[in-house]
DNA sequence: CTGAAAGCGCTTACAG
DNA sequence: CTGAAAGCGCTTACAG
């Protein structure tokens, strides 16, 4: 085990009485190259557990085989599992190319740590896992010049983008609600910096749209991030007569369920809840909570493999659209 | 920003008039060179925005400025925030230093993914985020002598291992409940394959044995996994008699709490409850619930000091164990 | 089909 | 204090 880490080319060619050149020709499969002669070394390689020296390769090639994955620092966002989730999917496609991934924690405000990547020539090219409104790490990127994609959308069209339909999704969800004859519905949103949750905004209002209802102003929350934000919002909500609340994520979800709970408010009894959902923390609640789920390791698996090929040169569409699935459950019966 | 790409020592040194040789001492600091010399350089160096090209640093050192951060790939465990949290504090401490964190997937019976990396000399050293009874990846790094560290402990002395003191937070949080009064305390834990679950087993052994106190067979359950198993747990205690379940992770008190509030239990008057504590999935419940906080982050920041010592041939602890803090809640109040 | 040689961008003995 | 040269382990025109 130890004792081939130093097993070169070089060794492989003068072992073998030939050249360099052909050994890296037979391992390549770049160039022509004798059968007899490729055999001999893919035997000889085989038999010696030959592994390349991938950075010295990289070195020759101006590649490094490492791809960025651009990470969000902020607090909350850390502990959803849809990032964690991501990272396998991306991790497992890249593996398959020989690709390793190499990962970079930035804040908005803070780029640094990307930059730092970049700038060392430590990566081929970079997922962005997020996009915002003022997406400055895109910025940088696209200044660049590096090939990268973002999971999330974006307005700029020469941006590569890789999605679910949040959109689609939410005025699906919106829409069974109102088929239920719910009338009064609320939703409550993350920051609104996300672009996805201005996406998830537009189904909703499409649903309404779509049957020629009119929103309550009031009953849209956005820019919610803390529990007892959540808790104002609900007790509002409970006065009001809101018959559902729609949650953009299931952390807002889990503080909704929380002040409920608090409150002895029935669920789907008293009022109606749904959620975006990437977890499995809602999956067991009681009752079982309405929620739109996304494959999000999918997500990740496709990213990964249109950054690879928009790193070979290859053509990539510059929008990719992925679907989702709503699940109605306890939490919205009721009404017919 | 993008014309400056290809600036390199060879660049510096022809425009300076100096050597190659002289260019790289005054970046590196190594090696005899004049102060005047050194100021040209820095200078030229500062005002052109050049960055070395830590590749071929790297080839010629046989360095990567690289460390490997193995995370598991298992489903349930993905999504503790615990891993991401780690990660975070590695990677920043990994930032400062000028190293990237590369990451590797492997589940136990595949450890392919790391002995890719290893055998591609992608890694300088490797972090391993957890620790099993058998080990593989463990076994794996010792044999090819590469530098690693376990966040966890091990039996094995020789290897390198930072860790929380859960024995000792289990024993301290157990030893509340006693002098409660207290006394049916039943502890739910996950996979016996992880060496914390024994840890902690241990320290809830521990304190009844400082009391004198014998403990219940029937009170321990482990290689709980999923929801189902941990009802019919549950189910079983309450007719029981059990006065306060341990969860060994937020993950199974989630599933407790759940039960218990489909069975209409109530909290702490029928039953107390207490968690390990990595995430505020549990921060925001009611009542609030009694559990080990650990600074999972500040893990993270010791481990990758630590490696990144053992890099550079440091000599360094072969165990470290960091602190915990018990809070106790509203989950666990009543019996004075 | 095969090879000698230059090159990727750095570092580091060895001389001076 | 400074430099010419070899080397890290691979790739790739250029010849033959």
């Amino acid at each position: 085990m130890a004792d081939n880490r130093n097993l070169t080319i070089g060794d492989i060619a003068e072992e073998l009485g030939v050249s360099k050149t052909t050994v890296s020709r037979a391992i390549s499969g770049k160039g022509r190259i004798g059968n007899k002669t490729r055999e001999k070394v893919l035997q000889y390689i085989e038999a010696h557990d030959y592994r390349p020296n991938v950075i010295a390769k990289g070195l020759a090639q101006s590649r490094t085989y490492n791809i960025g994955l651009v990470l969000p620092g902020d607090y909350h966002i850390v502990e959803l599992p849809f990032f964690q989730k991501c990272m396998l999917g991306i991790s497992r496609t890249a593996s398959e190319k020989d690709y390793d991934v190499l990962i970079s924690v930035v804040t908005p405000d803070d780029i640094s740590k990307l930059q730092r990547v970049i700038v060392n020539h430590k990566v081929d090219g970079v997922i962005l896992t997020r996009t915002l409104v003022e997406d400055a790490p895109a910025r940088y990127l696209k200044e660049t010049g590096i090939p990268f994609v973002t999971i999330g959308s974006m307005q700029d069209d020469s941006i590569v983008q890789i999605d679910n339909d949040h959109r689609s999704a939410c005025r699906e969800l919106t829409e069974n609600m109102l088929k239920k004859g719910v009338n009064r519905i609320a939703l409550i949103g993350g920051r609104q910096d996300y672009i996805v949750t201005g996406n998830r905004l537009s189904g909703f209002l499409d649903a309404f749209a779509g049957k020629g209802r009119a929103v309550c102003e009031e009953d849209i929350y956005l820019d919610v991030e803390d529990a007892r934000q959540v808790e104002e919002i609900v007790t509002k909500l409970l006065a009001n007569g809101t018959e559902c609340i729609i949650a953009m994520d299931d952390h807002l979800c889990g503080c909704v369920l929380n002040t409920l709970q608090q409150r002895r408010v029935k669920v789907p009894e008293q009022i109606k809840i749904a959620s975006f959902y990437d977890s499995s923390f809602l999956e067991n609640r009681s009752p079982s909570v309405t929620s739109i789920r996304f494959d999000v390791e999918e997500l990740g698996e496709m990213t990964c493999k249109i950054l690879l090929d928009m790193i070979d040169g290859g053509e990539v569409p510059a929008r990719t659209l992925l679907g989702y699935r709503v699940s109605m459950r306890d939490s919205t019966e009721g009404y017919v």
